[in-house]
RNA sequence: GGGCGGGUAGCUCAGCGGGGGAGCAUCGGCCUUACAAGCCGGGGGUCACAGGUUCGAAUCCUGUUCCGCCCA
């Protein structure tokens, strides 16, 4: 048979994109619409914002799904994962109005339509980078489904939604407090506003009384310059120190309005005076506050974050510096008591970190509990699965304290709030087409809203918009509800929880039964990555320079559940050296396959060799081991699954302990069982590897020999092709087989590999030189196991570097031997002239006296009569074992300390 | 203020009731014909601290402390 060679080293460089190509051309990534009866798996992907650039945390995110949708495909299931991006309104508005400013224009200056176009324009020029870099990274999504959040269809679900919810009542329009971002000059959502501790000061104000002007009472506030739109001072009810000023009014300084002081019991005590100022339109607190006692509401502060014009001769300074003039006002005039260095915290604007402004405002709001509740309970009933669970309590806390989201923002770029306000009777028609008349008056006199929809709020959709709801597609059909989703828990406000509430409202159904969260991603010092930190890690250069394998597999191996992940560019440093191991390790087994049979059978064939059949035991359990480290998202365990065993059980032990069997000609049989058992433990495990590592499994596969037909294999639409092309990817995934565990074949590899440690331990002792061949002696006296090891002594004579090996009850101890105890065995290197004897009697006493100290451990352990009694019997039994074993191992060292001692 | 997660080898982390592991780093020996991006071997830890439960605790409980995150 022929058979194909690879290059002496690995060069990612020369695989990966050749073989994305490949899949792509022949539909690999496809699902299948036309079959029915094959089991669904899908995916929706976080749709990445248009704005963006691959960073870290996309490339963890979409490795880690393309691994479950590659695992998936692999058993046969029909697939989908589903492509697509965000629209994402205030950050692509920004970077485009950041454009025009350098063109020296503003929004305006075009108006919102030529603006709008604009934003189309650049998303069609530069809004799909992440997408091209998504493919770099290998991704298997169907990438002819790409979807939009501002598509047509999704627009039609927007809308569809809109609509209904407004109908039922859910959606209302009113006056009420909101966060503001002056500079993004818009509405914001109560997530949309980090909170951040600041240094800041605590100003003590005093406000004489009206009734008597040399008595005050003195507040405690973080803004001072919102006392031009005080209009009470609020105490707790129970305080007694205010008692007596409830009821009575104060004067407020720089204005001269007489303000009441209330109590209410949202007041603290303990902070600053236990007397607040209360400023009902600019504070959310107040707000309430003011709404309890029907007080007035004045608002000093504008949409720019300037003074109006309530605000007296402040009017005009912005927000920062009129705080500077009151206080300054306010220190002249004496009623700035003292000022206090405090911390706390301060809400900015999540995209621009402005400091948001809260002001009162018309705007659109969604009722959130009677969608909360139902979405509660799949989560409580198990139909939402949150892996790891406990994000189940963070979930639960928000959704149980949820409030109403405030859904419009005074932005151009977005779905345009589909209401519309009839000019002539102020009535509002909400309607899925633009409708011709006002439904209460018929006049055509009609203006549309103009603000638009928080992006979330089509994101909240994207499970179910993609397959093509409201319409009954076949995509619906096949493949929601979705299988999992994968997302980092920065987003389980925003995105998770508001899909599993539309989902439940719109579909009946949870949008998917997992969600699995994963960690963000840090730099190696626990670090936050920024660019202003400087130590971001650009996955773009992390895979030009390591490649796109060993990449993804750092990500997967450090991906452990519950854990953030700190990444180290060191660590895809060995990754990379990982594929390398692979690379050459199935370099050698290409190269000795020239006479290569495939028709040789493996499967119960007596002329198995030890080796053979425990290389297979042990390829099979590591099926056991990815099958359940995937089904529990436990990705660090199948990656490190997979490391160990290709690395320290097939390199370092099969490889080894075949060589001799494909150099010798004595017996072909014997080599072509080695060539069937390199070419399939190997071709196995490449498939098992191929979901974390794409392109390397697949360059492998190719040029090993393989009879078996893909299973699925897709031409264009992921069904089962007439001429399906070969691919790694086409499977089949290997099956655990619980017939081909060879407990005795491992048990005997066990005893042979310590008899081989042992050896090459003390080689390593005596500074032996690897080329020099040693003479070694066993002392054992179980016949069965001195069977195993006269059996396969060729094995320990190749990896331990021996030669005429002696096995057998009677042996005795040559002189100028060194001496080692391993399990009950003894074992002799005769060195004549090599031997350091002080040297040996000290190895030998450090041994005992390791011994004794478990001895002493184990016996004290035993003599306990509540743990002989309490304990499990097998646990006892164990311990018995073992202090057996050691007090034969002990008496064997003793035994050989005396003869070097009487040498 | 409330909640969550975490403190295990020099570093990054697994383990989460039956006397502690990995990768990297480090030290010693090897260019053994797949691989020096490699091979063989070694050293290294009161598992944050203090109590408790248990025959037995890194692992379960309580408290303390430090770090990180989320919510208010």
């Amino acid at each position: 048979m022929e058979t194909e060679s690879l290059s002496k080293a690995y060069d990612p460089k020369e695989i990966e994109g050749k073989w994305f190509t490949f899949w792509m051309e022949n539909g690999f990534f496809k699902p299948c619409l036309e079959e029915s009866s094959r089991a669904t798996f899908s995916i929706v992907i976080p749709p990445p914002n248009i704005t963006g650039s691959l960073h870290i945390g996309h490339a963890l995110n979409n490795t880690l799904q393309d691994i479950l949708i590659r695992w998936k495909r692999l058993t046969g299931k029909n697939t989908l994962w589903q492509l697509g991006i965000d629209h994402a309104g205030i950050a692509t508005q920004n970077v485009v109005e950041r454009q025009l400013a350098a063109e020296g224009l503003r929004k305006e200056d075009l108006g919102r339509e030529a603006f709008v176009h604009r934003v189309w324009k650049w998303k069609a020029e530069s809004g799909g980078t992440i997408i091209e870099q998504l493919k770099r990274l290998g991704s298997s999504c169907d990438w002819d489904r790409e979807r939009f959040t501002m598509d047509e269809g999704l627009s039609r679900a927007v809308r569809e939604v809109f609509v209904r919810l407004y109908e039922e009542g859910l959606i209302y329009r009113g006056h009420y407090m909101i966060n503001w971002c002056p500079r993004c000059q818009t509405a914001l959502s109560d997530l949309e506003v980090n909170y951040e501790e600041v240094q800041g000061h605590l100003y003590y104000l005093k406000y004489p009384l009206c009734s008597d002007k040399s008595r005050a009472i003195m507040v405690a506030t973080t803004r001072p310059e919102t006392m031009l739109g005080d209009t009470a001072v609020a105490t707790h009810p129970e305080d007694e120190r205010y008692r007596d000023l409830v009821g009575k009014t104060a004067l407020l300084p720089l204005v001269d309005r007489e303000i009441p002081i209330i109590a209410d019991p949202v007041v603290d005590e303990k902070f600053g005076t236990g007397a607040v100022k209360v400023t009902p339109a600019h504070d959310f607190n107040d707000f309430e506050i003011g709404k309890r006692h029907h007080l007035e509401q004045i608002k000093v502060i504008d949409e720019q974050g300037n003074m109006t014009a309530e605000a007296g001769k402040y009017q005009g300074l912005d927000r920062f510096s009129c705080r500077k003039k009151v206080l300054k006002d306010l220190e002249s005039l004496g009623y700035l008591v003292k000022t206090e260095d405090y911390r706390h915290a301060v809400g900015h604007c999540y995209r621009c970190q402005t400091p948001v402004e809260p002001l009162i405002s018309k705007q659109w709001f969604l009722k959130m509990k009677p969608l909360a509740e139902p979405a509660i309970e799949a989560v409580r009933e198990g139909r939402v699965r949150f892996i790891p669970s406990h994000w189940e309590n963070t979930y639960f806390e928000w959704m149980n304290n949820i409030r109403d989201w405030c859904l419009s923002r005074q932005i151009w770029w977005g779905h345009q709030i589909p209401a519309w306000y009839c000019l002539d009777c102020q009535e509002i028609t909400v309607a899925r087409q633009t409708p011709a008349a006002c439904r209460s008056c018929k006049s055509k006199n009609l203006r549309q809203e103009t603000d638009v929809l928080d992006t979330w709020f089509s994101s909240a959709l994207w499970p179910f918009s993609t397959l093509g709801w409201p319409d009954k597609t076949r995509e619906m059909e096949l493949f929601y509800p979705t299988s999992v989703l994968v997302t980092a828990f920065d987003i389980l406000f925003f995105w998770v929880a508001r899909m599993i509430m539309m989902g439940l409202k719109f579909t009946g159904t949870v949008p998917f039964h997992d969600v699995y969260i994963h960690a963000l991603i840090r730099d190696e010092h626990g670090q936050k990555m920024s660019k202003s930190r400087g130590n971001v890690i650009d996955p773009l250069i992390m895979m030009d320079r390591y490649g796109t394998d060993p990449f993804r597999f750092t990500l997967t191996a450090l991906a452990a559940q519950g854990r953030d992940i700190c990444l180290s560019e060191k660590r895809i440093e060995g990754y990379r050296h990982f594929c390398n191991k692979i690379w050459n390790a199935s370099r050698f087994v290409l190269m000795n396959l020239a006479d290569f049979d495939p028709t040789v059978s493996i499967a119960q064939s007596q002329a198995l060799d030890l080796a053979d059949r425990w290389i297979l035991s042990r390829a099979n359990s590591l099926i056991l081991q990815v099958d359940q480290a995937l089904t529990e998202y436990k990705f660090n365990d199948a990656a490190n699954a997979i490391y160990q065993f290709l690395w320290h059980e097939f390199c370092d032990w099969y490889i080894e302990l075949v060589k001799n069997r494909l150099t010798s000609q004595a017996n072909s049989q014997s080599k072509a069982i080695a060539q069937a058992v390199l070419v399939k433990v190997l071709q196995n495990t490449l498939v098992l590897l191929h979901p974390i590592m794409p392109f390397i499994t697949e360059e492998i596969w190719q040029k090993l020999p393989h009879q078996e037909a893909p299973a699925i294999a897709a031409e264009g639409t992921g069904c089962k092709a007439a001429k399906p092309a070969a691919s790694i990817m086409a499977g089949p995934w290997p099956i655990f087989d619980p017939s081909l565990e060879d407990r005795e074949a491992e048990e005997k590899m066990a005893l042979i590999m310590d008899v081989i440690k042992g050896i090459r331990n003390s080689r390593s002792e005596l500074n032996l030189h690897p080329g020099l061949k040693v003479e070694v002696l066993i002392k054992i006296t179980g016949s069965e196991q001195r069977d195993i090891l006269a059996n396969y002594s060729s094995y320990i004579e190749l990896l331990a570097r021996c030669q005429g090996i002696k096995i057998g009850p009677d042996i005795e101890k040559p002189k100028n031997s060194v001496s080692l105890v391993v399990r009950d065995m003894e074992i002799y290197i005769p060195l004549q002239g090599l031997i350091d004897f002080e040297e040996e009697r000290k190895k030998l006493l450090r041994e005992i006296s390791k011994i004794d100290e478990k001895l002493i451990f184990l016996n004290k352990k035993l003599a306990n009569e509540d743990f002989i009694q309490k304990a499990p019997s097998h646990i006892v039994d164990k311990e018995r074992e073992a202090v057996e074993l050691l007090t034969t191992q002990k008496i064997k060292l003793q035994q050989n300390l005396s003869l070097i001692s009487s040498n």
